[in-house]
DNA sequence: ATCAATCCATCCGTTTTTCAGATCAATCCG
DNA sequence: CGGATTGATCTGAAAAACGGATGGATTGAT
């Protein structure tokens, strides 16, 4: 029946007169006049229905219960201001954890210069990068293992959010002296279906994107392979050309190699930030969020 | 700066919400109307400086540092609501301890009956007796190893405080046929005087109270002993007489034995209760002293 | 598609609690 | 014995908490 309504002024009140074993000391300690902090100590002793101190004029001192409940009370105050401190460690962005899911392009050419910024403001945080293909990357933040994702599906559900991120048109690849390289006009789907082609998995957004914009069964195929890399080796071999999205050319920037942009219908590839709908972003999270939207490819 | 006063009405809110994943039926489980409780975890959050809860008029759900929380706020409740219970159970003697320190003959003959109502009547409570002479007896009280003694020392000094408990008549134990045994008329000193005497030790307060009563060099003294058995033995032997206090007398409720009380001056000893001054007794150690008092020997 | 029900946020007047200053009683010290 | 210190108590005032009513938004049923 007694509701016992420890309240957080009565145990600092409690622990400070402990301390000082002096109302006035212990009064001023806990900001309050003496009075006031009297009233907390005796509401405390009649809440809890025995004497937690044995006080005259001249002394006080806790007695044996009192002696006892100083124990519990000093664990629960460091319980307190420890969850205290976490929490406001978290809102201050010294300590969290961001998880972010994206396509391998960004992770590799685009995120590290974002991720450096971040750790340099909030050097606390931990930071979980899954540089997974688009489909991957939405599973991710579905599941909620990832806070948002950079990936090219514009996944707008019930549970999901979608928002533009940016937009990435394609280049095309070849050798330096290949003839392309020197071409001066315009490069049209029909002069790509010439060349031997070196193409990604059919898994791949890039080859999706390509498959819609051209005729596939207008080009020549060369081979398949699964990673840019592999492109990147076989066009600087030789054996084709390729096209790829601006994001990825950072694999292309090698001796012998050019890459020529292409403005074709179809080709460009957008790109979306997923978020969990009705779902606020950590407050990590959120840092993160609002550093890449402010460093987007393409915004400066 | 930061008040960070997380209250216990916040923790208990938060934790029926996050339980309740519901405004309105978390407000009832506090017993609190859903505005108040609003106001509880606004509060909360302001304090911590970010968004425990996502919430919308359709949906409330931990964010990801309100779920960190829940765990802090757990664990806080948990101690809180242990500490609590402790105090309840040491409040309402269902759970302590007191230790006593008390004459030999007052532990042998008179405690047990008294302990056997306590404990019957708080089962929970730890005993600590210890039963030895009235120096130790004092000297512990004063050490703070007893919460009170039962001493034949009017212990009244600045630290300790004694107040009368009961007085102890002397008697005469002797042989059955002994010529005293039959004695019509008042025993005097020197009728003892005449007959061998079984002395106890120089510094039990028996043996004191006898040499302060009588005059030593008159008595038959025809040996000293330790314990109150061996007299008993002794008298019944028919080896000599012996004077001790009514207290004792259960040593010598024996077939062959007889004991008569002496009305002499100087032979009643007092017995005082001794406790520490401007010290409250612990709950356990209060409800055995009102029981103690209200049994003590001679009073019913 | 419309309507009823549900739910959280906000506003507002009232009640309750909390607080500090003054005062009192008891104690200690010189 | 008198000044100083300390804790308890009283009281008016300030602050906080509270509940009812209301609003805006969403869901689910008809």
């Amino acid at each position: 029946m007694t509701s016992h309504h420890l309240s957080t002024r009565q145990l600092d009140a409690f622990l400070a007169l402990a301390e000082q074993r002096n109302f006035t000391r212990a009064a001023a300690q806990c900001h309050l006049s003496q009075p006031a902090f009297s009233a907390l100590i005796r509401a405390l002793e009649e809440d809890l229905g025995l004497r937690l101190f044995d006080r005259s004029t001249r002394h006080v001192d806790l007695t044996g219960e009192g002696q006892n409940f100083l124990e519990s009370a000093r664990r629960i105050r460091t319980e307190i201001t420890t969850a205290l401190a976490a929490m406001r460690d978290a809102a201050t962005l010294q300590r969290g954890r961001v998880a972010v899911a994206l396509l391998p392009s960004l992770a590799a050419g685009w995120l590290p210069g974002v991720l450096a910024a971040y750790r340099a403001a909030y050097p606390g945080i931990e930071i979980d990068i899954a540089d997974v293909l688009s489909e991957p990357c939405i599973e991710r933040v579905a599941s909620g293992k990832a806070d948002f994702a950079l990936a090219a599906i514009r996944a707008d559900t019930p549970e999901l959010q979608a928002e533009p991120f940016c937009s990435d048109d394609f280049h095309l690849v070849c050798q330096a002296d290949h003839p392309l390289a020197r071409r001066k006009k315009p490069i049209a789907p029909a002069d790509l279906a010439t060349w031997p082609f070196i193409h990604l998995a059919r898994n791949s957004s890039v080859r999706q994107y390509l498959e819609a914009a051209f005729h596939p069964e207008a080009m020549h195929t060369l081979m398949e392979v699964e990673q840019l890399a592999t492109v990147m080796g076989m066009v600087r071999a030789g054996l084709g050309i390729s096209v790829v999205p601006a994001l990825t050319l950072f694999h292309f920037d090698q001796p012998g190699l050019v890459t020529r942009p292409l403005a074709l219908p179809g080709l460009l590839r957008q790109i979306y930030l997923v978020r969990r709908r009705d779902r606020s972003l950590s407050v990590a999270a959120q840092a993160l969020y609002t550093l890449v939207m402010s460093q987007r490819p393409g915004q400066g």
